[in-house]
Formats: C-alpha cells, sequence, structure tokens
DNA sequence: ACCGACTTGTGAACGATCTCACAAGCACGA
DNA sequence: TCGTGCTTGTGAGATCGTTCACAAGTCGGT
C-alpha cells in the first residue's frame, strides 16, 4: 500500500461511494471495470477516479482496468473497513433513536457499544438489546466499551459538554447532529451533519 | 445588493454558520462586531469572512466593524430567509419522522406542507396536523401545495422513483438522505446527506 | 512474435478556494 | 480640522483540487 500523507476528505468520500459502487457491480456478477465506466455512473472524470485510486497504490491492470473484487477488497482495507468499530451514541431522541436503529441493521462494520440520555424515562431502558446510561456515566462507561466513535444526538444546549466529556474519555471521532459550532479538542477527529446548513442553500437557489 | 454569479457552496454554508452566530450576539444585546472576532468563534480567518460577506455587497463599516441587527437582516435576504418555504416529507420511517417532528419545532421559514408514505400503516394517518399521503399521489397534490422542496427520506431502493416524481411535478430542489448516488434531472437542485459516507470518512483517520 | 486497441498512472495546465497584506474609509478626540 | 487607531474590502499570491494529455503497460488476435 501507499500514501499515509493527508488524504483529503473530498477523496475519501468519493472512496466510499466507489466501494458502494463496486459491491452493487460484485452483486451482479461483473468482475472487471474501468475508470470510464465509473465515472459514467456518478458524473465523475475519469482522470479523478483514477487519481484518488492511484493516492493509494497500484490497484488497476492497464489495459484491462481494474478487477472489481480486488478492488472491494483494498477500498476496505484502505478505509479501515475491514474491522469492526464501536460506537457510541449520545442522546436518544428521535434522532439518535432513528439512527441507532440503522446502525443495528446496517451493522458491517459499525457496532453500538454503548448508548446514552439524560431523560429519566429512557434511562435505564433498553434499546435493542443495550441498556441506556445516564450521561454523566460517560466518563465511565466509554472507556469500558472500547468506543472509539461516538455520534452526538442532543440539543445544541447539551452539545458541547457531551462533546468534552467524550472528548475526556478517549474517544477518537464524533459526527455531531446538533447544529453548534463545536470547539474541537485536538485530539478528536470531528464531523458535523447539519441538516439547517443544507436546507437554507437549497433555499438560496431558490430565491435567486 | 450585488452579484447573482456562481456563489460557491462552500460560502453558502458559512453565511449559515454566521447568521446562527449572528443571532447569538443578538440575544446577548451585542450591536457591533469586527471580522476577527467573528473568525475566534469558528477557527476561520478573518479575510475569508469579509471575503464571503462582500461577495453580496458592502456591509460592513470600516473603522467600526458590523451592526449585528443589519447584518443579520442581510444575510436572511441573501439566503431567501425572508420568505416562506413550503416543505414535502417524502418517506415517513424512523427519519423521515425525526426529521417532520424537528421542522415542526424549528419551523421559522420552513414549513412542511405534503407528507407522504407507501406503508398501510401510515397512509391516511397524521404526522402532526397533516394527513399522509399515499406516494402515488405526489405528482398530484404537490401542485396544490406550492412546495418547491423535498425532504426524501425513503429506502435506497425507491429513491430514484420518488426523486424522479419529485422533479416531475415542479420540485425545485431536493434533499436527500438515501445512500445512493441519484441520476439528477436538470431542473431540480439536488443535495445528499450520507450518513455512512461520513461514518467511513471517521473510520478511516482511525486505522491510520 | 508482433500489432493494434485499450486502459492505467501521472506530470503539467487549469481552476477554485483560501490567505496575506495593504490602501481606502470611518470614528473619535484634540 | 486634522491625526490616530481601528476595520473593511480587495488585488496578488499561495494552496488545494480537477482536468488534460500522453507515455507506459496489458491483452487478444493473427
Ligand atoms: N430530529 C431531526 O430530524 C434533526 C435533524 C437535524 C438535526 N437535529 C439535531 O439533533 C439533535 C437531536 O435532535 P432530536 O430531534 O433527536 O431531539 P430530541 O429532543 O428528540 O432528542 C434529544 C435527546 O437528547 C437527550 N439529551 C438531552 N441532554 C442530554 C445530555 N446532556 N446527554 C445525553 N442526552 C441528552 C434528550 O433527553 C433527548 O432524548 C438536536 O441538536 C437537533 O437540533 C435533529
Ligand atoms: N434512520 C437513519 O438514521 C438513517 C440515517 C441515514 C440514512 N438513512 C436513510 O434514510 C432512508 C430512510 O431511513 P429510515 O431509517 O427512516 O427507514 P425506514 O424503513 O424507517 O423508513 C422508510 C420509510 O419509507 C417508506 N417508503 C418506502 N417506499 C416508499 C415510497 N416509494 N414512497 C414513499 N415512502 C416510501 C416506508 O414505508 C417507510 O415508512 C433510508 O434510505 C436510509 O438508508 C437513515
Amino acid at each position: 500500500m501507499a500514501e499515509p500523507a493527508g488524504i483529503s476528505s473530498l477523496t475519501l468520500n468519493r472512496l466510499s461511494v466507489y466501494l458502494r459502487c463496486l459491491r452493487q457491480l460484485q452483486d451482479s456478477d461483473v468482475t472487471h471495470v474501468s475508470s470510464s465506466q465509473l465515472a459514467q455512473q456518478f458524473e465523475l472524470s475519469a482522470a479523478l477516479i483514477r487519481k484518488d485510486l492511484a493516492q493509494f497504490g497500484e490497484f488497476g491492470i492497464r489495459g484491462t482496468g481494474y478487477r472489481v473484487d480486488d478492488l472491494v477488497e483494498s477500498l476496505i482495507k484502505v478505509l479501515g473497513l475491514d474491522r469492526a468499530h464501536n460506537l457510541a451514541v449520545v442522546g436518544l431522541g428521535s434522532l439518535g433513536s432513528a439512527l441507532a436503529r440503522y446502525l443495528s441493521i446496517n451493522d458491517k462494520p459499525f457496532r453500538i457499544v454503548a448508548a446514552f440520555d439524560v431523560d429519566g424515562r429512557k434511562v435505564g431502558h433498553k434499546i435493542g438489546h443495550l441498556t441506556i446510561h445516564h450521561s454523566r456515566e460517560i466518563r465511565e462507561i466509554i472507556p469500558q466499551t472500547g468506543a472509539q466513535i461516538a455520534v452526538l444526538s442532543v440539543p445544541e444546549s447539551a452539545a458541547q459538554r457531551c462533546y468534552d466529556d467524550l472528548a475526556d474519555c478517549g474517544i477518537k471521532a464524533v459526527l455531531n447532529f446538533a447544529p453548534v459550532q463545536l470547539k474541537q479538542a485536538p485530539s478528536v477527529r470531528t464531523k458535523s451533519v447539519d441538516f439547517q446548513i443544507n436546507l437554507e442553500e437549497l433555499a438560496y437557489f431558490l430565491s435567486s
């Protein structure tokens, strides 16, 4: 394999898309695929796909293209999906519950191993076969579970405090859904998904 | 005001962030703010903030900074948030319901005016004070409601068909949550939010 | 064994985005 | 009225991301 150096989010996100597409091809028993065939599926240039892939090694065969099975395997390795990732979910409101449900179905390499809330009606009860703990126990419980990634779906007002707790107890990555600009901890890779911002972008295009 | 020309998504999304921050300042009775003060809040350079804002006109006062109230008002106008936007939600599973709930609370300029599903247990029932219709009625009902934006939260297998229906009946923008690469209609501004891709990006950083 | 048709991987050109640095402008006090 | 101190708006330059174009390599047919 190859470069550890700064791979951009854009490239990484496209790798996920390629992987998804390649798996569909596997299901259709396609064994080989060229960069231009892939490029047609999404609206990308073939060169970009080749550049993206080439950053991690030489996966293709000149004159032939890429062997689908091999490329799937390589991408899984590159993205780190060949090992299980333990997740904690913090905030089991309507969004958090939906995410938890989604993850237990689509469980491939991501597995929920801890759940937290503050609502007395939820703490102590189960979501799936997992007991919901009180958030004040985050620091105590997370290290026992081996969770490295946290999904943060609490109200805005609680987001920063929960984030800091998570950072303190060894969480390495957070996917945040609260519409706030988190003051980030240096030890934590943080990514936010902001529904409202996306809607507002669409609103802009409608009124112009 | 100024340029209609191609504003990038990056800029637009930052404008939303600025707006959110400015509203907090309003609540704290701060009347003036400089680009460098804003820059501290998020981790951005002051110059970038000024460039972003300057694309739409001269909102600042040299030597003083920006008047918070004025800038809020200007950004609301720029983003098109000064008028109501009617939304349709398609697919009221766990995610769709969470989104619908979220939008009815946080209703500022976005209002749900139509809801669709195919599940017999849902069609005919209400979500909030809105009746859920069968998806086959999308083409008929959407034009009556004036919805211009659709939120698409159906399973992957149904996403493309629903999208095409929405495009056909005059929807101008779609926010898609299904993990698929939609074949886009030229008349529709489309944006996707992909939970899985975001998780996979985080996974990459953990294993490297 | 060779040719022709094809595809990859990649340097170089291009374009978009961000940062730097400073002239132009405003407020306030002397 | 003028000067000082501050901040905006903005060209010029740096950096990052994408596209172009082609040499290098592979395969199948003859
Ligand atoms: N629901 C959506 O569709 C949606 C969409 C985009 C963003 N969001 C954001 O996601 C977050 C959650 O949204 P929601 O709709 O699920 O809200 P919700 O009110 O349904 O759920 C929030 C949950 O967090 C819990 N909570 C509160 N403080 C907590 C703490 N300190 N520690 C742990 N849990 C705590 C609450 O008890 C509740 O169960 C919000 O920030 C919201 O803005 C939601
Ligand atoms: N739940 C999550 O946290 C989550 C996160 C990320 C992405 N997603 C994606 O969002 C989509 C919905 O997820 P979900 O968890 O709500 O699934 P879900 O199964 O709970 O809900 C899907 C809903 O869509 C309805 N539906 C099916 N076909 C339809 C059609 N043709 N027209 C209208 N409605 C139809 C179903 O009846 C159901 O109510 C999926 O594509 C999923 O991959 C979900």
